[in-house]
DNA sequence: ATCCATGGTGTATAAAAGTACACCAATCGT
DNA sequence: ACGATTGGTGTACTTTTATACACCATGGAT
């Protein structure tokens, strides 16, 4: 089949996404015949099963406003991910009053459950790419693996760094030689692991 | 006016989120009574006339389907931003066919018009903390200050550098020694400033 | 030369869906 | 004791809206 769209169907189905955003609900077929100066709702019509036949967007046959596009901007839905403050050392991890903020990413960004932002303070990532003032996306867990990056809990701080294996147990390894490795011994400080790093955003409006 | 919901209210709010997450188009009343085994329509618009009320949810009078939650998570707002693949020389720089794919970012981190995002090719930048298969955030824009990082289009290929000033003129400058910088000269290659970095997104599922 | 897809207009029809009104019952505050 | 609010049922009515069919014009493919 044919998968390019006309330009009149490219943009019936921008306004179909537009309008849709605008609202929250889709347009009518008088709305978009309007919209575009056409006096018949048959030609609207077709071209609603034009796109429909190329996969574009789905109808329900005989209900009013049942249409919605399945590629493009409106499918791709959010969740809302929490940035967390200061981190204690008490139990509950993702509790109301650590939660400075939340912001919006895509799903397809954020596919486990359980995941937040915490601001980096300081420069012992930078060989990671890390920077003092990212935020990394975390996905909360209590375990990790050796090589991977993961948020701990230090003595009530929370720091990022790389998990690795040496020869008589773990340690919390730096990426910058200014920085020296943390190990993991039972009369070491108290370490619990809180989550393993899923990402990084640099984004100076996220402060 | 008392803000807060009745169970029954509750139960229809959560029922009409769900219903729109799942279809994409909000449901009728008929279909909110079926789910609730309400025999008359009446009961349902009373529910959500006092729910408008309240602030929860817009309607539009008259029209079918037509309503939309305003608090809430279905609220989440977020802009869809697009992922350029190859930057072509000529003209439209986000035309359909550069766009690979869209994510949903929080709103309030996409504050100007024309956002897209960037896949960087290249180790050229690790000095400033991007490294290769990161994607810049960027502002499209044809100008930008010395020392702002930017994307530049060298000769049909997209590159992230920083602008900077010299004696004689403009340099695109690489932050990792083993690069030489990039000389905006009359005779050297050509140089089209596509817009600045605004951020930067290490996520792996961002392929 | 003819067929098919696109892109329309126009009219008529039917069903889906919102509205209005009458009426009922339990609960709660005054 | 009374009214207001919530939470209903049921019927009738009206509007919105999708659909069906007839018809037309253009341009490309066979």
């Amino acid at each position: 089949m044919d998968e390019s769209l006309t330009g009149r169907q490219e943009l019936i189905l921008k306004f179909v996404e537009q309008y849709t955003a605008a609202h929250h609900y889709p347009p009518t077929l008088r709305e978009i015949a309007d919209h575009h100066g056409l006096s018949s709702l048959n030609g609207v019509k077709k071209h609603l099963n034009a796109l429909a036949k190329k996969g574009r967007l789905v109808r329900k046959a005989g209900a009013r406003r049942a249409l919605h596009i399945t590629r493009g901007p409106s499918q791709t839905e959010g969740v809302s991910v929490p940035i967390l403050g200061r981190i204690a050392a008490g139990p509950p991890l993702l509790a109301e009053e650590q939660i400075l903020d939340r912001v919006v990413l895509d799903k397809s960004l954020v596919r486990w459950e359980t995941p937040f932002l915490l601001k980096v303070k300081g420069d012992s990532m930078v060989g990671a790419g890390i920077l003092d003032g990212d935020h990394v996306l975390v996905k909360a867990q209590d375990q990790a693996e050796p090589g991977e990056l993961v948020v701990a809990l230090l003595d009530d701080e929370a720091t990022v760094k790389r998990l690795a294996r040496t020869a008589d147990g773990y340690e919390l390894q730096p990426e910058n030689p200014t920085y020296a490795p943390i190990p993991l011994t039972p009369d070491g400080p108290t370490i619990r692991i809180l989550g393993k790093v899923q990402g990084v955003l640099r984004l100076p409006s996220l402060s």
